[in-house]
DNA sequence: CGATTTGCTTGACGCTGTCAAGTTCGGTGA
DNA sequence: TCACCGAACTTGACAGCGTCAAGCAAATCG
């Protein structure tokens, strides 16, 4: 059984990937620094390393837990949408972008170029989850080709969150972004939906 | 007349910007560094700061230059394309993909979070001529709302390059990248083109 | 109750960006 | 022609960073 109940702090880890999420989102990418997490955690500078070995082990895990809360949005996006299998889609969608607004920090690490994540089955298993879903909800439109189904959708909806949270001039985050974006998703046609 | 002819090295800041490009696409992103890139040029770890006085500075005059080069790309792909109004959208969305698979480093800086463009004049310049590209070859197809036509355009083109630079496991910049967006660019309905 | 393992601290190293001061060269006015 | 002046670059320093090496203290187990 790893990290029951450890020793000075009572549970440091979590602490640490907390810490690393809301510096991240106050701050920036690259304002994630092992030091500063340590600080906010109370703790000395090194003590982070026991957890993780060094600040790319540290990114992992925050990335990892944001790959997790990004599924858990597009789940309850879904979970409100009894439609179609096209609103289904949509509503999805809609979650993905909620979460690229509410977290845009932890986002552009998620889907930026420091991330390795083949190495780590804990970020590969929280990244295949999301995955999972997109699969899920395109299946019923996967008559010839599921990939090119899964693909598209995917391509339009991160298109469009990466560029508002890069903070494009012509783009931002907005509830009338989510409007915006029904009108994009209304120009693909993805085909009729099997039973 | 702005640095017609440097003291020393001739021309510093054009090799400073080179060398971070080549650095940033031999290290990553994050590896610009202004003692590496001086290092590279052959000049003391002060020398850049004359030029660009700080980090940011230096990175900004760099992602312009990506752009002016992405710019390019786009443009020569349309120029090889003579076909109808959606053909040449689908050369400049190649154009496009090419840009981002040549110059992932810099692609993945250019739309990252680290880009404040409106305060520098030669990066907003530089980004919006890019951005004239896409208003140019969406303006046939804007019969109703524009904008949308190239928020569209550019989300589905944008999403894919960035999945597949991100280094997405199920996404892997190659010539058959570019047939499987073709694919994705059939389902994206853009109306009838204007004469 | 003592020994060992675990969780954290302290201290150090090299690397980074940035500032301050000094040095050397190019061009200009007397 | 020559002295000067400013621009271009160097050297040196500082704090903050990631990381490694020891050391200490607390929790667990015989």
């Amino acid at each position: 059984m790893p990290t029951k109940k450890p020793h000075h702090h009572g549970n440091l880890r979590a602490a640490l990937i907390q810490a690393g999420l809301d510096l991240i989102q106050s701050e920036g990418p690259d304002a994630l620094s092992i030091r500063k997490v340590a600080a906010m955690a109370g703790v000395s500078h090194a003590a982070p390393a026991h957890h993780f070995p060094s600040l790319a082990h540290l990114r992992t895990a925050v990335v990892a837990e944001g790959y997790r809360r990004f599924t858990a949005s597009m789940e309850a996006a879904i979970a409100e949408a009894d439609g179609t299998p096209r609103d289904v889609v949509l509503a999805a969608c809609l979650g993905y972008l909620r979460f690229a607004w509410a977290y845009s920090g932890v986002f552009s690490l998620m889907f930026g170029p420091n991330v390795h994540g083949h190495d780590d089955p804990d970020l590969r298993d929280a990244s295949d989850a999301a995955y999972g879903v997109l699969v899920r909800i395109c299946a019923p439109f996967a008559k010839d080709d599921a990939v090119q189904t899964e693909l598209t959708v995917w391509s339009l909806v991160h298109g469009y969150a990466s560029l508002a949270v890069a903070g494009n001039r012509r783009l931002v985050p907005s509830e009338a972004a989510e409007a915006v974006f029904r009108g994009m998703f209304a120009k693909l046609d993805l085909g009729a939906a099997e039973a």
